[in-house]
DNA sequence: GTCTTATTGAGAATAACTCTCTTTTAATTA
DNA sequence: TAATTAAAAGAGAGTTATTCTCAATAAGAC
């Protein structure tokens, strides 16, 4: 289902049903699987503002009883990334994090550089300038994050070695 | 060399001189050293909007004679990362890439998830946001960069498979 | 039900990045 | 200017997130 915000701005509804899952991958040639399909949940599921790693997917889908393999995990996070389901996230040092892609819950990522704290925050102005800039280019817009890097409060008054 | 914007925000000049690197590495109880400063340098004179991954930059040295390590390299621009000298961004899927970090050419990035084209653009109001919301939190801002995931008008076209 | 081909699973391979340890050297003090 | 000491560099091994390969499986079309 797409809606069509005050912006004008054409988005996807947050949920998707495994028919219009389907769809979409159809029209790619492509299949839906209860893989994927089991992926796509979880991630519905999700608390606002959750996110996984390939590993956390891993073990919460071992857990629930389902075993999917890495290979799957690693292949579908991206996939759906790519689709615009998921929005791909670089939050800690050396892993991607995964959330789903609601833009009514959209918000950003504020990240201490030294001990990745994280904070969450909206902004209205942000999508609509992503909205934007892609339309001017002729670019089909998927997600956009505005990540700040800082120094948290408790970091700043740390006095031990800092890198 | 500090200067405060019609915004009140404090920001650094775009060049270090080796004395005002200096200052700021000792600060912290840490030393120039003649890398440190050539890196710098590399990074200083490069055409705006350029960036550099770990072994860009140490191809680039060579090329120039200088036999800096792979190991310095990785240290150093993660350590100027975090000291908000540098930019690291996340441009290509497996490597990260950095730049200098400039508030008066201060610009994002719009990323096509399919061939990697990306598009640099400007936009004042982000730099607000950022600014903004780290202060709100009290954390010491660094850098704020947003980035726009999307397809590109090619990859639009393009009726290759996708993925 | 059959056929085609996308997808999965398992594990090997890759590669970006970090760590360890020895040597070197920046910066301080005498 | 020499001695001191601790940070930083260099070399290469180690780590680990992610990708790749390939045989087996199964989704979707007819």
């Amino acid at each position: 289902m797409m809606v069509i915000n005050h912006n004008n701005w054409v988005m996807r509804m947050s949920f998707y049903t495994a028919d219009s899952l389907k769809a979409e991958l159809h029209e790619r040639g492509w299949r839906l699987t209860p893989q994927r399909q089991i992926i796509l949940d979880i991630f519905q599921n999700l608390d606002a503002g959750k996110h996984l790693s390939a590993e956390d997917l891993y073990d919460l889908l071992q857990t629930e009883g389902h075993d999917i393999s890495l290979s799957t995990i690693y292949r579908t996070v991206k996939l759906m990334a790519r689709m615009g389901i998921l929005r791909e996230l670089e939050l800690a040092e050396d892993h991607k994090h995964y959330e789903i892609n609601q833009p009514y819950h959209h918000h950003h990522h504020l990240i201490c550089v030294r001990c990745n704290q994280t904070i969450e925050f909206k902004n209205e102005s942000v999508l609509k300038i992503g909205d934007k800039t892609s339309k001017k280019e002729g670019y089909h817009l998927l997600d956009c994050q505005l990540t700040i890097h800082a120094v948290c409060p408790s970091c700043q008054r740390s006095i031990l070695p800092v890198y």
